[in-house]
Parts: C-alpha cells; sequence; structure tokens
DNA sequence: GTAGGATGTAAGCAGCCACTTGCTTACAGT
DNA sequence: ACTGTAAGCAAGTGGCTGCTTACATCCTAC
C-alpha cells in the first residue's frame, strides 16, 4: 500500500476515532508509520487530507445485495437487503456518528447528495412501489414516508445498539426479523405467521 | 441567572456547536460573559464543566404528554405522544448529535442508563403490551422489538431531517402520520383509512 | 553512475490549550 | 469598622496545534 492510502486510511481511522480536531497531523503520521512532513507533501494541508478520507471512506460502499427490480418474495427480499444495508451502516457506526456530530462545525466535509445512503432510499422507494404495482402491497400507503420509515428504524438500530445497550438488548438478527415483518403488515404484505 | 448557571448554559450551547475540544474555557467564559477564572473557580476543570452542563441538559426534559395506562384511541394517542417526542429530540438535535459522536472517545459523558430515552421506551413498551391485552392489537408482534422500530423512526427523522434534506423532503407532520399509521397497522391495529 | 524524485531528520514558528498565581475591587453581614 | 466571599485583572506555565524551512538520505530510471 502506498505511503498516501496510510494516511488516508490513517485519517479515516482516527477522525472517526477522535473527531476533526482530535486527528492531529502528528497522530495521523505516527499512525500511518510516516513523517508527519510526508503528510503536508502529500496533501498540502490537515483540511485537504481529511477531506478526501472521509468522501473515500464514504464512496467505497459496495452494494452487495440489491433489491430484484421485480418483486417476487418481498419478505426475503426485504429482510436480505436490510440486512445488508444495515451491516453495512453498522461496520460504518463510528465515522458516520463523528461526521453527524461534527456536520454543524464542518458542513460540506460529507457529501450528503447522492450519498450511498440517498441512492438506498431511492432503490427501496422504487421497490416499494413495485409491490404495489404488482398488487403484493394491499394498504394504502406514502412509498416515501415509508421508505424513509425503514431505513430510519435501521439506522437507530446500527447507531444505538453499542451505545445504547438497555435499549437493544434483543437480537440483532430476531430484532431485523421484527422491523420487516412489521413493516410489511405495515404497507399491507401478508407474512405468513411464524412469530 | 445565576454567574453558575449563565457558566452551565453557555458550556451547553458551546458543547452541542463545537463539541469537547471546541467548547474551550475562553470560549466558554466569553459566551457566559464572566471571566475564564471564574469558570476554574466555581467547577475545577472544564471536565467537571461539562459534564454538569451535559447531565443537566439531559434531564430537564419535561415529558408533557404521556401514554394512557388504558388505550382508547390508539392512533390518537399515540400520534400526540410521538409528535411530543419528536418535538423534544429535535430540540436537542445538536447535543445529541455531539454527544454520540463523542462517546467513544468521552465515555460516560452522558448517562445512557436511566435516560428519558430509555424511560420513553419502557412506557412505549407498556402501552403496547395495553394495546394488545385489551384486543386492540390483534398481530403477533414482539413489543420490545416494535417499540424500538417506532423509537428509531422518530430518532433517525430528529437527528436527519436537516442535516439529509434530500432525504427528509416531505412535511414533517405528514411524516408522522404516516410512521404512525403503518407502525399501527403493523401490529394489527385497525386504522380508517384516509391516506 | 548519476540525476531526480520521494522520503527522512532536526529545528522551529506563532498561536491556542487548560490551568495557576498574585493581587485588586466590590459588596454583604455582623 | 471588620471580615468573608464572589468576581475581576494581568501575567505566565508547559504543552500541543498546524505548518514551514533547510538539509540529508535513499532508491530508481536513464
Amino acid at each position: 500500500m502506498s505511503v498516501r492510502d496510510q494516511l488516508i486510511e490513517a485519517a479515516a481511522r482516527l477522525y472517526a476515532e477522535a473527531g476533526y480536531r482530535g486527528a492531529t497531523t502528528r497522530r495521523i503520521a505516527v499512525e500511518a508509520g510516516v513523517n508527519e512532513i510526508t503528510l503536508f507533501r502529500h496533501f498540502g494541508s490537515k483540511d485537504a487530507l481529511i477531506r478526501e478520507a472521509i468522501s473515500r471512506a464514504e464512496t467505497s460502499l459496495a452494494p452487495d445485495v440489491l433489491l430484484p427490480e421485480s418483486p417476487r418474495e418481498p419478505f426475503r427480499e426485504l429482510r436480505d437487503w436490510a440486512r445488508a444495508h444495515l451491516a453495512d451502516l453498522r461496520g460504518r457506526r463510528s465515522l458516520i456518528r463523528t461526521c453527524m456530530g461534527e456536520i454543524e462545525e464542518h458542513p460540506g466535509i460529507f457529501s450528503a447528495e447522492n450519498s450511498p445512503l440517498a441512492a438506498a432510499a431511492k432503490a427501496l422507494c422504487r421497490y416499494l412501489r413495485q409491490l404495489r404495482a404488482n398488487g403484493l402491497a394491499k394498504a394504502p400507503f406514502d412509498e416515501v414516508a415509508a421508505s424513509t420509515m425503514l431505513m430510519g428504524v435501521l439506522f437507530a438500530d446500527a447507531m444505538g445498539r453499542d451505545i445504547m445497550p438497555d435499549m437493544y438488548r434483543n437480537d440483532p438478527e430476531h430484532a431485523l426479523d421484527q422491523y420487516v415483518k412489521l413493516f410489511l403488515r405495515g404497507i399491507g404484505v401478508g407474512v405468513r405467521r411464524s412469530s
């Protein structure tokens, strides 16, 4: 791995742990195993390095599991998608929490528009529309609010499970199962009784 | 307002804006309109001041709207409760986001246990159990996961609406309405068709 | 084999950080 | 009038911050 990549990775790690102010150029250099001057030679300033590190960490998402174009088994499809999305959020939770905490002080340091989150929301929205069009979702619902709802649940679980253990005592997989079941019943999709 | 209270309020405000490192003793003192030395005479250290400011801001919650012991009109009751809870979260969103972003670096700076959030979750859980006991909620569901789900949606909305405008374009009140309707249908409570 | 680019070392800059010391002012209670 | 308390002021501590300058070293491409 090149010196440049080592610096970017160290910067992302330290930023997620300690925030913008806490990720000092000295600490980043030590963490990356290079000289502090090299950092400035490559990126010019701390700000440029941090921005590159965050924007790279944010777009390195690989959407392994995609929602199908035409729904066949809503529960299985949505649960698998939700599981993948949740795992992704959980893997980035430190970085996401830090970004959220500092967004007012450093606006524009993470992209908001065209983020993987927004893309996921759009995909989910389209899937829900398909569900209704195919007659699988029989209840009246606003698909924008509905997709926001499901994504919100997953987001809150991913962010809160480790830092609010008294609120998330149950098994993660069981919780996921329940989220999807409750959600599907909410939009009028029949779910086989099993829990 | 006493000098002490001015300092606590200024510390809470600055912490919410700029985080632990950004809320310097100088800035807090200027914001409070007192001398920096006075800060140390009152609280001994910056850490003690910040801790007191956060713990006070966190417990100053007044739960205006309570869920009734025995449910009568689930939709109205739950929507009113959710609206109040959402408004409360939204009012504290800066502080909450900052705390979340720094919880790994400063664990124990906000209480987690016995927090108003946990109390709200417990109250909601009891209400859902009552709904089922009274035969109003006819679907099978895990009330812990269900209450976590509703609270998660509200949490995500409160935290994300201002910083992810492309994901929360709809009207807040309409979104709230949809959340509650979808949720109630999810747990098997009949909702009058109107949207 | 040597020129050039990438990296390292040493030293330092001005500025901010939390916090301290020593002294002064203002006012309240007795 | 005496005293305690709360607050202010000026000055300074050592340490960390982002960033710079000047000079030495390495490795590779020609």
